[in-house]
DNA sequence: AAAGATTGATAGCTCAATCTTA
DNA sequence: TAAGATTGAGCTATCAATCTTT
């Protein structure tokens, strides 16, 4: 946040040490959102489709509920969204074998195709991103962010 | 993303190094979305609104714009949001005395009250977080994200 | 014109209720 | 009863058009 005249503000001081690295991190993900957002629409798609392409060319075969917790997203979203995505004819939906209440998804050829060059934009935005990393930071980036993970999971279940 | 079975991919194999890291990094974030919007919830805050409050906490005085580009949101969210959190009293818009089209906002002492307990759960959520982070852990993450904020600032613009 | 803010139409998300199968 | 998926109501976000001031 900029603002027009430098401030004294003894809030600002008093913060945890960690609250500017995360202000960063916020910030770089919501920019890489935006830039990948702009490449993915030479395309035609949206980053919710594109997440979805691309989470089933990596891990074929995953329910809707998957997606949508991996997403982050409700599962009624999901069930639209992959509706219109089998409309698109990118999806294809089989009935779990074992478990007739699930769907599984998979690509179409025409969805690989797609869901293969969407993969591409993001690996070329993620490798800009880092480009300039040591291996090391790559490496500490790695390791904290997981093990982060681990606390907010603890964190969120805890209540 | 989990699977049912273990999966021999080639294309996992494929992706960049920083692949792994950067899906960590959004992990990350979208789950201290979810522990902060949990913990906020009990001060009658959204995330949107908690975002804006404390925002002016720590940097008074800023327009709508600059809050709305800090915050990835269209302008008209901002309006609307402000426009609320006026009516309930949490803070105050006066005309800029030099560009009387702007407004300046600030908190006002009910907003102020507020935005400070909301605060001290952010930094209770993002120390938490971090509690565990080498002191070098710690400034490799604010360095490492500060440079891809540029990265992906000149990313953005260049199109 | 250009910039800050607002309004209104459209699209998308959240959450609870419902349906079907396990 | 519980779980996967779908539907619908209500809310929020997005985007373009508009108003006012510079």
């Amino acid at each position: 946040m900029t603002t027009t005249r430098a401030l004294k503000n003894s809030l600002i001081d008093e913060l945890p040490l960690a609250h500017e690295a995360w202000v960063a991190v916020v910030r770089a993900y919501n920019l890489c959102d935006a830039v990948l957002s702009e490449r993915i629409e030479a395309l035609g798609l949206k980053t919710a489709e594109h997440e979805v392409i691309v989470s089933l060319l990596l891990y074929p075969g995953v329910t809707q509920q998957q997606l949508a917790s991996h997403s982050f997203t409700a599962k009624s979203v999901m069930s639209v969204l992959v509706n219109k995505l089998e409309q698109g004819g990118l999806i294809a939906r089989t009935v779990d074998a074992r478990d007739s209440r699930a769907w599984r998804l998979q690509l179409t050829a025409k969805g690989e195709k797609l869901a293969r060059r969407a993969l591409a934009i993001q690996n070329e935005v993620v490798t800009a991103m880092t480009a300039d990393y040591s291996a090391e930071e790559l490496a500490t980036l790695m390791r904290v962010s997981k093990r982060t993970c681990s606390v907010l999971e603890a964190l969120r279940e805890a209540r």
